[in-house]
DNA sequence: TATTCATATGAATGGAATTTAATATGGACC
DNA sequence: GGTCCATATTAAATTCCATTCATATGAATA
């Protein structure tokens, strides 16, 4: 019986991560919700590709969002904004801090 | 002046753990230094396709390998292997830690 | 309701990463 | 030296992803 050491779903949430912009919208959300436009300037990235990348921290539950008059607000479910002792985010299989 | 808040080369790491083989080498190597057929045994994966997974690993500064008589032991890095409270793996730009 | 603003979606492309198969290397042992 | 064992390397095939571009949606406001 051979055992599987890690869930491969853990590898998944951290291909999610393995990329600067995502990383980044992470990384900036650790400091407050955002909406796109200011995501957009901060990270210098264009509309339509930060778009699909914040599909994709959805699809993973990393991030969620809500209306906001004509903007979409960004910020970081409860479940993963792990702030105990400086900034962490939270896969649930795993958790990853910055110094 | 437009700040990039992520630097790149926190993703590229975060890359190299994304795949479920080399975050069961890992996790694996946590528990102490394992030679390349226990590491196939353990992980249920092809020689050669470990051996390329490892060379990714090695050439990111995750594992190390030295010769054993006739077999390749890998174990991490002291300064990967992070064991301060459980187990956790710090890749300089962050730590991962598993529960 | 027509227009504008902010964001999302879909399809197409290029490039990179994963996998496989075949072969090479290099030490151990006879 | 020759053979075996464990692992590495190379090249080719394939699959996956990020990016771009063009277009759609949907709320706000005139």
């Amino acid at each position: 019986m051979k055992t599987k050491i890690t869930s491969p779903a853990c590898a998944e949430k951290l291909k999610v991560l393995s990329d600067p912009t995502r990383l980044g919208v992470l990384e900036s959300l650790m400091s407050g919700p955002k909406n796109v436009g200011e995501l957009m300037g901060e990270l210098d990235v264009e509309q339509s590709l930060l778009s699909h990348h914040l599909a994709t921290l959805r699809d993973a539950g990393l991030v969620e969002s809500f209306r906001d008059g004509k903007t979409m607000i960004y910020q970081l479910p409860e479940s993963v904004a792990d702030s105990t002792a400086g900034k962490a985010i939270n896969l649930g299989c795993c958790k990853i801090s910055f110094d």
